[in-house]
DNA sequence: GCCAGCACTTAGGACGGGGTTA
DNA sequence: TAACCCCGTCCTAAGTGCTGGC
């Protein structure tokens, strides 16, 4: 069970008939399917139109026979010969279909309110409800094109977009529809972490120092350095790091049983190794951080396609322990040592191999496999069904392009999600249970942004998704609130208690009924039976796409409601709490820092002073206005404190400026309490379309800098130049 | 239709540098 | 000058989802 603080639920209690996932408003064709064809093929998109062509470019190549290619069964392991693989549905239908949806390009300006709920996240839907319940119809402004070029950018907020030096947007190549990833790739392979260097402190057992050869005091003091660690109280984390560790020690070694061991003394000179490391001067810092950057300078650029760009993780993992989240049952496990010959290198036809930076070592294999990303794989020693993968960095353009296809799907879902909301509602009735059960699935998923739940291995934490809900995590409260606690992705939990409409209560109900705890809720469904039935409903939608679609129309739509003017410091901190209610959408959390307490209670102190000084002042202010000193005070030994004699203007001064103190001290304070198990930049570098970011930036006069640090920047580079009226 | 293999995205925590404060 | 704190970066675990093969 997770420590960490659950975020609450903003979802309420306002889930009306009327107000519920089909009261919208929508765009739709009597027919029931979404938007006009016709149209769209004569019109640009609405974000075709504030990509300057870019996207109508893409769709026409996925588009392309070349898309149905199939895979190609050739010997990938062949150095010589690259398997090209069948493409990806989702990468081609999404923007194939893009042409079919509707567009009027519309822009709403940011008076507007909104007049189409689908829009809008359900959850938001939910809570707007009860406010909103007899508000007039919003006017919308229709326009019949929208070109960038054809939007004037304030100067002042030209001039703010052009000061960053990261403003330049990247052009994005649109990946091809034959599954083809690069032409050309060249790079220097990995680095590997240095061999062990044995420190020679004895451990004791049973209070005898004990000789360890280097290998076992390598997995020996990797347990040492974890002593203050909550893994080496974990029973499951001491009994698989031991029998691991007797795999190295061997059959006839002294070292038995743990609880003789005593590792304090390689602890203690681990301690005194950081303790020496922090007290090196600034230039011996800086020289080691040079000689290592001198070290891995060439293995951190990658040149694809002729463009020089950055590896995200050439490093090879270091051994270690296996520290797994929540309850792992490998956790402690030895993570052994990787070495060239485990490693396989993809690099472009007819470019150097890299070399293996091992003397008299080689690789385990060498290929040329354009149709995936990857520089480098090994197979994760912990789970030998997996592999460890060497990327691009974030702020490569392999990478942009899969981040913009992925937000254009999530915009996509906009067009669709009032018939995708029709359709399951209608079938949580459906006498079919496998399709009640898929409706209901689907409701959760889009409702609550729930992940899809894949099945898990024995041999994994049990964590759970939506399609791997059990009987237990999903409780009714009558009449109609349904509460979840469960653990989710990383072993989070997730508890929540919301208001479903009344089918949904009862369906629940029904797929409760007869079973006993650990049992699956829905017993008819999986993920792939989930995203297939999804796919019917919209090209390459899956359950992931709700997350991203959830996330970025919840920013959107706060920013457009909340963002008013005033300063820079207002506008960012409107950003930062629509940034809050996305985190809590998808419970992004993270553990409450060990200090935190320590620090409010200080917080509170200096606050506490600062309201004795404003007592104190108005006190002296009274005293100068009938023209008498300041009251005396005294410090700790009892000597007299100088205070001068001030005019009343001044003391008034002194007490409006403290109290400026005190309010934003007290903002500052309330926002460290509300956020300290709360992750924003979670959501921030996966699912808000940075183009809402960017476009809100421009418009409201704020430096992108306030809003994205330099990697984001650098992964949003095809971002930035958006048009200033882009709306998710 | 299911499963295993594969490729990729999403995630929280550790760590360290640098600015601020006492 | 040290302690504190924030933030960016790195690390790697843990998800999702597609595909081919049976």
């Amino acid at each position: 069970m997770s420590e960490k603080a659950t975020i609450s639920s903003k979802n309420s209690a306002e889930d009306s008939e009327d107000e519920g996932p089909l009261s919208s408003t929508i765009k739709m064709r009597s027919g029931g399917e979404p938007s006009v064809k016709k149209e769209i093929e004569e019109k640009p998109l609405a974000s075709e139109a504030t990509q300057n062509g870019s996207i109508k470019k893409e769709n026409e190549q996925l588009n392309s026979p070349k898309a149905l290619n199939k895979r190609l069964l050739g010997d990938s392991s062949t150095p010589t010969q690259s398997s090209v693989k069948k493409p990806r549905l989702s990468e081609s239908s999404v923007s194939a279909k893009a042409k079919q949806v509707s567009v009027k390009a519309e822009v709403k300006t940011e008076d507007d309110d909104d007049d189409d709920d689908d829009d809008v996240p359900i959850a938001e839907r939910l809570k707007k409800a009860a406010v909103a319940a007899g508000t007039s119809q919003p006017k919308k402004k229709t326009i019949t094109k929208v070109v960038s070029s054809s939007l004037k950018t304030s100067k002042k907020s030209k001039k703010i977009i052009k000061k960053s030096q990261y403003s330049k947007s990247i052009k994005l190549q649109p990946s091809s529809g034959d599954g083809q990833k690069w032409t050309t790739l060249e790079h220097n392979g990995v680095i590997f972490p240095p061999d062990y260097t044995p420190h020679g402190v004895k451990m004791l057992y049973n209070g005898q120092p004990v000789d360890l050869t280097p290998e076992q005091e390598e997995v020996a003091t990797m347990f040492a350095v974890m002593k203050d660690t909550d893994y080496a109280t974990k029973e499951k984390f001491v009994e698989n790091f031991m029998n691991d560790w007797r795999g190295v020690l061997g059959r006839n070694h002294i070292i038995k049983k743990f609880e003789l061991c005593d590792f304090t003394p390689i602890y203690d000179w681990h301690q005194r190794e950081k303790e020496k490391k922090k007290q090196m001067t600034a230039e011996e810092k800086k020289a080691l951080k040079e000689e290592k950057m001198k070290l891995e300078e060439k293995y951190m650029w990658a040149v694809v396609d002729g463009v020089k760009e950055k590896v995200g993780n050439f490093r090879v993992e270091p051994p270690g322990l296996f520290r797994g989240r929540g309850e792992h049952p490998k956790m402690g496990k030895l993570k052994r040592r990787i070495r060239p010959s485990d490693i396989t290198i993809n690099i472009g036809k007819g470019v150097p191999v890299p070399e293996c930076p091992i003397p008299g070592q080689r690789w385990k294999e060498v290929k040329h496999d354009n149709t995936v990303t990857w520089l480098a794989f090994w197979i994760d020693p912990i789970n030998s069904k997996e592999f460890k993968y060497v990327f691009l960095a974030a702020s490569s353009s392999l990478k942009g392009q899969s981040d913009k296809e992925k937000y254009e799907k999530a915009r996509l879902l906009k067009e669709y999600i009032h018939e995708i909301r029709v359709n399951y509602t209608k079938d949580f009735t459906n006498k079919d249970l496998a399709k009640r059960q898929i409706a209901v699935a689907t409701y959760l998923i889009d409702k609550l942004a729930l992940r899809a739940g894949n099945e898990k291995d024995d041999d994994e934490a049990d964590t759970v998704g939506c399609c791997t809900l059990k009987v237990e995590n999903v409780s009714l409260v009558p009449p109609n609130k349904i509460e979840f606690d469960f653990l989710g992705k990383d072993s989070i939990r997730y508890q929540n208690t919301v208001d479903v409409e009344l089918p949904v209560y009862k369906a629940i109900g029904q797929f409760k009924n007869g079973k006993k705890d650990g049992e699956d809720l829905f017993d008819k469904l999986d993920t792939s039976k989930l995203n297939a039935h999804l796919k019917e409903l919209m090209p390459g939608l899956t359950a992931k796409v709700f997350r991203t679609y959830n996330a970025s129309i919840t920013l959107d739509d706060q920013l457009h409601k909340n963002t008013k003017d005033g300063d820079v410091g207002l506008k960012v901190t409107t950003y930062n709490l629509a940034n809050k209610e996305v985190a809590i959408i998808c419970n992004h959390q993270r553990t409450e820092s060990k200090s935190h307490t320590a620090q409010m209670g200080r917080l509170k102190d200096k606050m506490k002073e600062l309201r004795d000084e404003v007592d104190k002042l108005k006190v002296d202010l009274e005293r100068a206005k009938k023209g008498k000193p300041p009251v005396k005070e005294y410090d700790d030994e009892g000597k007299e404190k100088v205070k001068r004699n001030l005019a009343p203007d001044a003391y008034q001064k002194k007490i409006n400026s403290t109290n400026a103190k005190i309010e934003k001290m007290e903002r500052d304070m309330s926002t460290k309490e509300e956020l300290k198990t709360i992750a924003l930049g979670t959501s921030k570098i996966n699912y808000l379309d940075p183009r809402i970011s960017v476009a809100w930036c421009k418009r409201h006069e704020v430096p992108i800098e306030k809003i994205f640090n330099k990697s984001l920047l650098a992964k949003f580079a095809w971002a930035m130049d958006v048009d200033p009226s882009f709306r998710f």
